[in-house]
DNA sequence: CTGTTAGCGCATTCAT
DNA sequence: ATGAATGCGCTAACAG
């Protein structure tokens, strides 16, 4: 497993232009010789080295991946997204945590020049014009994943937040909600998470609900807990959005421990449909995204910017939809 | 950003060796030519080609890590703590997922030799003959990580499954429990959950417990529920030890809808300490390891042999403990 | 302390 | 259809 070119060249009789046209058909090479190289291939267990590979060819064929955090409850699925779709056009990834901060974030994007990967999948809470001049510095084909541009400078693929948010407020003022609060990071701090409350501040205006903010400095399930007890025992309200399912879950928790039924007496709805959505009690209702499909979808439009298709539009928006559960809906009785 | 050495050689009027030099610190420079030369790569803001270093260097400083999903709960997190350490140690990582099958674990294994990691962080669910030999083809350091090789042909780090299920029992069996079920994967499929029902029978033998098999054909939530409900509903038992954090999420949710009530008629034990521990109803006692810990000290362990670092010990096994939380104590009253 | 030289293993002209 | 030659950008002897 480890002969070079010239040694498949010297097995097969061939020189090792050959063997490289055989390798990449990039080239029409006769049938015999062919299957002498390729027989030279099998015998020696030969392996091309990707390394010189990408020093002559300028592809790597591996493409980077920053994060905030893979260990965030969506992230993995969405990394596994990437993965597969990666993987099927033969590219491997290599992946960085960034914890969302901008100086990590910019020297990964120039360790990932170094390593000279072909494309990047670029995601951050928050996005900067340090993060474009970074981009543009590096040179490298972009694509935001699950990070707003609101200028639109880089090809991005999102879902339309505030609009969900509105879809949300909407659902509940159905049901007959007059007062609701939104719980999620204060605002500045993330744009998905702004994004959100101004749909939910926009759509409790229109509809003429009572809204309340109830603002967390950290979007976790135990950093949640003491701001959700301190508002809904000050305030209670008929039902809760949250930026994301484990708000949510918090949400439902403190409730409970409040006394207070859901849904009867209060209704709870989370965003992003990770698997903790189904294995609460009661199950959440949540703005369902597939967090998989939020990579695959990423990596593809990489792909096509890499291999120069035709592309239709550089901002992709991918569609929502409010997944009622039982943290919404009564359970009937069979 | 597009620079090459001899640029920079050419700016600060020296030799390319000597910017290799003082980029690798490789060998004493005069401190004026090495002044010289960083102010050249400052102003050229050069970056060196990674791909170049690595066909001359024979080292990528990147490594190979291949696990069965990122998705799975807890992977994450051990993804994140090698990702951690890895870049602690200057490396970067090549993610890929294998869904635990042997072909694709294969191929991977030769994927990741083409690409010249360095060496390899290797996890499938059960390990068999035909990776050893993979391994011993690739001539790569591998470290096994949270995959058990009975005989202990190649460094691994671990925890003591079987101690751990024996420590449930013991557990249990100090809180008067008489009868116990098992629920997990069925035997042969998983070597962690068959270590863990090792130590399960064992222990419940050994206590005279009366013990029973529940057999689910995936660890997961859902597809465990069903299995679940028509064991618990056929013959009752004092407490549920499962193979994961999940499938006691699962049968905790069983359990109550059985009207069960958790833990004063049933206690339930996971294994693994994931997030979902403490967001489900009542919080779960598990056996907790530090999957970041895990992901963590398996990459510092392959940092040693990757820089020759003497070794204690080829089989690191971690400690675990059972966290106890309300499902096996009940709360107090305040 | 610094410069010159020779590869690393392959893709890619340019000939033939 | 195939071979010979060149270079990708760097590290690592080897000189001096």
């Amino acid at each position: 497993m480890s002969a070079t070119i010239y040694d498949v060249a010297r097995e097969a009789g061939v020189s090792m232009a050959t063997v490289s046209r055989v390798m990449n058909d990039t080239a029409v090479v006769k049938e015999e010789t062919k299957k002498r190289v390729l027989d030279a291939i099998a015998k020696l267990s030969y392996r091309p080295n990707a390394v010189a590979r990408g020093l002559a060819s300028k592809r790597t064929k591996t493409i980077g991946v920053i994060v905030p955090d893979v260990s965030a409850a969506f992230m993995a699925e969405l990394v596994r997204g990437i993965e597969d779709i990666a993987n099927m056009y033969h590219y491997h990834i290599i992946l960085c945590n960034s914890d969302g901060q901008l100086d990590r974030e910019r020297d990964l994007v120039g360790t990932m020049w170094e390593k000279q990967v072909d494309g990047l999948l670029f995601m951050s809470p928050k996005l900067r014009q340090e993060h474009i001049d970074t981009f543009e510095e590096a040179q490298l084909p972009i694509v935001l994943c699950r990070t707003d541009d609101p200028e639109k400078r880089i090809p991005s693929v999102n879902i339309n937040n505030k609009q969900a948010a509105i879809d949300v407020v909407d659902y509940l003022a159905a049901k007959g909600c007059k007062s609701i609060a939104f719980v999620g990071a204060k605002a500045g701090l993330k744009s998905l998470t702004d994004e959100r409350r101004a749909g939910f501040l926009q759509a409790t205006e229109r509809n003429a609900i009572t809204s309340q903010l109830i603002d967390v400095p950290s979007e976790t399930y135990s950093g949640a807990l003491k701001f959700l007890k301190d508002a809904l025992q000050t305030s209670p309200v008929r039902a809760i959005v949250a930026a994301n399912d484990e708000l949510a879950i918090a949400a439902e928790h403190v409730a409970q421990d409040l006394k207070l039924r859901i849904p009867e007496d209060v209704m709870i709805v989370g965003f992003d449909n990770t698997k903790l959505t189904e294995m609460s009690r009661p199950p959440l209702t949540t703005v369902a995204q597939s967090m998989y499909d939020y990579g695959a979808v990423a990596m593809r439009f990489l792909t096509k910017l890499l291999s120069d298709e035709p592309i239709s539009t550089y901002t992709v928006v991918l569609p929502h939809q409010i997944l009622e559960r039982e943290s919404t809906a009564p359970k009937f009785v069979k």
